[in-house]
DNA sequence: TCCCAGGGTAGTC
DNA sequence: GACTACCATGGG
């Protein structure tokens, strides 16, 4: 077992897993376990320092971004003209945009569709005991995400039987298109942002917002900006936007923050929900 | 009971 | 091209 030590001034371990680009981690001890493809890692925060344990920190390190300067990115947010990005900036300053596995983003996003975080979270955990390899870490049992193979190996049935509802015959397709190799999700990083998220939406259930998120979390481009509702909402509430197509508010987003706009709308979004959970308590 | 959730598809015009 | 009914499921 090894382990990294890492200043925690851009790097907040709790605000970056719970603002939406990740579906499996749990608390552990006095941080938490993350999961990624059938990788693990211990992270928790102490004295001003985080500290990554795992079996593969080399993996880890690039999955928490850990070699990019988040200064720069920050000081552009907190220094834009609109009082809401510096406002996001300053809440979600150890905020990062994670890399992660390909295969699981395209999955999991297929599942985020017109779908709630805590039940995209159940339904990913349902089908990584089902499907996926029992593990232990640290004395603590899990399962890895499954492998593409073994999710091809299943019907439409078994799928519903897990809560997908209608996005049970996507995985499905998806999962035999890769098999068949009508996409390979690797061959497709050496496109440009626009031909990857375009071969991205040959594959069913998968449209224009998955196709960014995807983009996003599987391959760090950060040219894109997903529009959700919350975006949506955000767009018109605090950008006072009138535009309602969302591919056109992507492109309005896309335009204003250039190749920072993927942090950004990371940082909104973060902000965003945030105020929503503090109107609840 | 209706509305909403990190939307997309297929059909119509 | 733009518009829209419909798609499962569960929580508020």
């Amino acid at each position: 077992m090894e382990i990294i030590e890492f200043s925690n001034e851009y790097l907040n371990i709790k605000d970056t897993l719970d603002c939406g680009q990740i579906f499996r981690y749990k608390p552990f001890n006095d941080g938490f376990l993350v999961f990624s493809g059938d990788k693990v890692c211990y992270v928790y925060e102490q004295d001003g320092k985080c500290y990554i344990q795992s079996e593969d920190t080399e993996y880890f390190a690039n999955f928490f971004d850990l070699k990019r300067d988040y200064s720069v990115i920050n000081n552009f947010a907190l220094s834009s003209r609109h009082d809401i990005v510096s406002r996001s900036a300053k809440l979600a300053k150890g905020v990062r945009i994670l890399n992660q596995q390909r295969e699981e983003m395209l999955f999991s996003f297929i599942i985020s569709q017109n779908n709630m975080i805590p039940r995209i979270k159940a339904i990913i955990e349902r089908t990584c005991i089902a499907l996926g390899e029992k593990k232990s870490f640290d004395g603590e049992e899990y399962y890895t995400f499954p492998t593409v193979k073994a999710l091809a190996s299943k019907t439409e049935e078994f799928y519903k039987n897990l809560g997908y509802g209608y996005r049970a015959r996507y995985i499905v397709e998806v999962a035999n298109a890769i098999i068949n190799g009508d996409i390979n999700l690797e061959k497709i990083s050496e496109l440009t942002t626009v031909g990857l998220k375009k071969s991205l939406m040959t594959l069913k259930g998968v449209g224009a917002k998955v196709a960014d998120c995807i983009a996003l979390f599987g391959y760090h481009r950060v040219d894109s900006f997903p529009v959700d509702t919350w975006i949506e909402r955000l767009y018109r509430e605090d950008f006072k936007g009138e535009l309602t197509d969302r591919q056109k508010i992507t492109e309005w987003f896309l335009n204003e923050f250039k190749e920072y706009s993927g942090y950004v709308q990371q940082y909104v979004f973060y902000y965003k929900r945030s105020l929503e959970k503090n109107d609840k308590n």
